[in-house]
DNA sequence: CATGAATGAGGTTTCATTCAT
DNA sequence: CATGAATGAAACCTCATTCAT
């Protein structure tokens, strides 16, 4: 299912990158700076990347892949409608905030800056990932939880979660669990179902 | 409350700008290209704006001062809880999708290119901006319109409309104001008010 | 007939670096070492040209058109086929070795080096060139003055004297018009005509 | 005579050098296309020699001493001068075109890539094998089958024939015989002699 | 005001080479 | 011997900005 061949060094430079292209955008990460956050000489990526895009492509692909592997749990572990729903918007929020939370981040902040062919490669795990979503949305609109078109819902109802990366930090004033339950609130009306 | 003084070529170049920050974002727009597309050389750019970064500082000015214009008007003109809050989602809706939407866009996705000392100049308009919606937004909740808490529902609202411009596309499926009704009934769970 | 656009400054760079695409060959003359050698920072050459294949292809197209008209003049002075004959020899020498013989050198001697694009585009003046050239030879085995297959002939020809560009070193035991008195006796097997 | 000494992954190594150096040149062959080429990785190289510089000198001494035993060959197995003169034109044109051909071919196209010193320790034979070309055409001249000053003629004739690897593809239209008998005609105004 | 030329700082990338394993 | 990782120097090129005309 993974793309692109990971390997130890890789895999460090990739979480390292992930934080640098959360912090200051991908266009403002030098490939310099990069690399002496890692402890490297700029050339020395070229050995694990073939260019920049790539370091990107590698985060994005661990982000999209993390957020997917997360709400596949979720769902795995709920099965009431209420608790599927207020699951994949936690998780959704966990995986966004939490620990390693930098790729997810990065893969909805710079998605824009990938190539096409980069898009192209990396799509499918998108529209699996937004498949389950739309899936429990369609559940909780027939279950009279949610109100409106379903497809709009998704958009709306991630939009709003995407949006906390401008705003939110855990454990400011609010935790991750609070946040969730109060995002699930906003758009049910109702509280989050007890365990 | 303007900060800068307009000018007839300047206001054209800002609209041309606010254009190009939108399509490419403001980092990849270069000044050469900006000076393309609005007929001129880019040494003559600097004849209008002392440097890159004061051309974004009028584009995302202008962004807050139309928006904040709008939802001003918006709520002298409607009085019930539920028109006003209808209103605002509306006015934010058209000031980020309708004509001359590329301004307002521009403020919400390059506000983090600014410099600080810019966005110091400038987040009163923001603070503005944010008291009216708030403010309406406390009513609502009060109203029993809203569930939640206020503040966070600001972001959550904000917030999703916000992400709008990432899949949004006037009228290609949906017309401005069908978006802003499903948006209104997501979040309220009852159908806009009638006029 | 030209394909890019002249300019003072544009026609000085172009013979400076002929000179050291001569000397150095392409590969190893550097856009640093060229801008120095013209007195600028490499970075503005590039307001010039926009890459450093692009001044190889104005110091190709330069040297061809060059060499191109001088054999064009000559036919036009010179009407015995013996005379004509060592007409083009010598032009093609004098462009060779001549003043202003850098750029004809270097289309020769770094053609491989010019992207299939740029080949396209200069391939109708070398064509042209040979085909003035063949002619010529055409004429010259006819008259009985030259032995064997025309087309190889302007093949084996053309490659001895474009040869000449790995030894001949003007006026240091030969002049350019010896050296072409040579060359036409050795194909011809007869001495020059006098004129 | 072997200035460096062999070994079997060495020799392997020059022989796809030889391959890469003509059809890439040396400055556009890296030392990782070479390495891949041979199935090694590009620091195993560093094993065999002790930089890239070498194994153009390794190249270049065996398309040099290759053709010298090829000509020494020919010139003991002929007597007559005109067979002598067409065995040397046949020999320089079999090791440029025919089987192995590379190494010559760089001898003569990369000679400028050398250094000064390895220039130096090869000269030796490229002189020797001038000589040999010298004293045949001193010959042919003094029989009367060449016209012209004997250094020159062998300037002329060896660059005709040098120049073939600009446009000879072996067996296409011609065989590496029939180029000879040309070039034989070309610069003597007789036919091949039959043997 | 507008331009064209130039700058200088810095960007990404290439590549021969080294070296511990 | 071979490898993978790293280096460092230098390559080409970009771009905001300046300034004389």
């Amino acid at each position: 299912m993974t793309i692109t061949k990971p390997s130890l060094r890789r895999k460090e430079l990739v979480s390292v990158a992930a934080r640098l292209f959360k912090e200051n955008s991908f266009d403002r990460t030098t490939v310099r700076l990069l690399a002496s956050a890692t402890g490297l000489k700029s050339g020395s990526l070229f050995h694990h990347f073939k260019d920049k895009e790539e370091i990107l492509f590698a985060v994005i692909e661990d982000g999209l892949q993390r957020s997917l592997e997360t709400i596949q749990q979720e769902l795995k572990n709920n099965t009431g409608i209420e608790e599927r729903l207020f699951a994949i918007i936690y998780g959704h929020l966990r995986t966004l905030h939490g620990q390693e939370k930098n790729a997810h981040t990065v893969s909805i902040t710079e998605w824009k800056s990938l190539s096409e062919e980069s898009k192209k490669k990396l799509i499918k795990i998108r529209d699996d990932y937004e498949a389950y979503w739309q899936q429990v949305i369609d559940e909780a609109v027939d279950a009279g939880i949610l109100k409106g078109n379903p497809q709009l819902l998704r958009l709306f109802i991630l939009g709003s979660l995407n949006w906390t990366v401008q705003w939110f930090q855990a454990e400011k004033k609010l935790s991750i669990k609070q946040l969730a339950d109060e995002s699930y609130l906003s758009f049910t009306h109702q509280a989050v179902p007890a365990k």
